[in-house]
DNA sequence: GCCGATTTGTCCGTATGTATC
DNA sequence: CGATACATACGGACAAATCGG
């Protein structure tokens, strides 16, 4: 169950959203309406809006209402997103997966490794390949570099199984939150030799930085997709910035 | 100026760590220190610290205060993200750039082509195909499709210069919020007429929706980037779901 | 281990402003 | 103009986590 208030507001709207209870283009009851509702505040509704409206559900309509934008996914490929381990991404989309292992070894970060990841030089860290195929297709390339005195006592067997598993259960560790950025790369030799490329010349790399509660990186990661299995959904609030002045007319 | 007060705190705030007056790694002040500096409650400056935690520049610890986990990144290739005009993303990687109009027409929307894009089929549309060009390299092969009666009078001189522009500046509507998704694709006939693919067999394409400030879906758009020109940046929180009962162990 | 001080997290009630109808 | 609805801001209360003595 959700321990906040405003958390199961959301949970339940967003259902009636999902659900088309609420159908698109429709407007929601207004805060009123819902402070008797749920028998709250009207910050705590106006909370649950805003997260309904950061993930693209819900537009809010200064003096007008609050209006469903949401509409149905059509989930055609392998959709990946946010702070997901490839087990959780491959439950979601309900498809069978396993996970080989090519590399598992110990690093220390040079010049050159601390520029690409963020890790200061010095740090000790395990280093990670594997490949991670979809009911039998290898296509996804996947390479984790950890710190090794926050993620310790790695074993091949938890990088078969889940590494996010062992940090969260058996470290206790919290991740919270994560910087990612999405690129296209060519192929590599190592691609070529591990996965099932179909022709392609071309992978969508997912590449970033992980951080624990206490605000300290203790992964780097790059994801290389096999690009007919790869889709990355966002939503954008446009902040209309006032360009300063740039002498531009 | 800022109109709102806790959107000028965040912007100083922002400007703070962004020139590391508040370094990477170091404890933000208190929320009571905060709330002495600029004269205001507690709520306000919170709002603020949650808007620089949602785009990963802090990361707040319960009990013991708020980090700072912002590092300047390194814009090697074409940063694209939210919702900009590729005006916007040139300006911002201050690179030169020029248009050229492919395809003007109009367009009614049947069946196949509201399934793709998510107008309603009759929906009057225009169609708009641009090629993008950025220090001369002709590498952005654009598609857009506007609601004619929510975007009258488009003309071709519009669509060379800045579509957007015309949007919120002519015609005075607001754009809000986008649904994009980010996906890998192999290249077609006219991409390759069109755009100097230095040997790619895929683009990296973005594509998606666009809504006004009433709600109403106004845009689809598709994007279709030579890979070395694209890279797409985000953050993500981890929002730690229960896994209901997956009868997992 | 306990206790108090500090700090962030949740929630409430209220007042005022602004946009829409 | 008044009623409704969202936006901003304030102040207060209590809870939960952390830290130092």
């Amino acid at each position: 169950m959700p321990k906040s208030k405003f958390e199961s507001i959301y949970k339940e709207l967003k259902k009636d959203i999902e659900s088309e209870k609420l159908p698109y283009q429709s407007l929601m009851p207004s805060e009123n309406q819902l402070i008797v509702r749920f028998s709250c505040s009207r910050n705590t509704v106006r909370r649950a809006i805003s997260m309904l409206a950061e993930e693209g559900y819900v537009q809010p309509m200064h003096g007008r209402g609050v209006r469903v934008i949401y509409t149905k996914g059509t989930p055609t490929s392998f959709l990946i997103g946010g702070i997901e381990s490839f087990h959780e991404s491959a439950q979601r989309n309900a498809m069978e997966h396993t996970t080989r292992l090519i590399r598992f070894t110990e690093l220390t970060a040079d010049e050159h490794v601390s520029r690409r990841t963020g890790f200061p030089v010095g740090t000790e860290l395990y280093f990670i390949q594997r490949v991670r195929s979809l009911d039998g297709d290898p296509c996804v390339f996947d390479i984790n570099l950890f710190d090794k005195t926050l993620v310790p006592n790695l074993t091949k067997e938890i990088c078969i199984h889940s590494i996010y598993d062992y940090i969260e259960q058996e470290l206790g560790m919290q991740i919270v939150m994560s910087k990612r950025q999405i690129t296209v790369e060519r192929i590599t030799q190592i691609d070529e030799d591990n996965l099932a490329l179909n022709g392609y010349d071309c992978l969508a790399v997912v590449s970033g930085q992980t951080f624990n509660s206490e605000g300290v990186m203790f992964e780097y990661t790059e994801s290389r997709h096999r690009p007919d299995y790869f889709c990355f959904q966002t939503t954008a609030l446009r902040h209309r910035e006032k360009p300063e002045d740039t002498s531009e007319m």
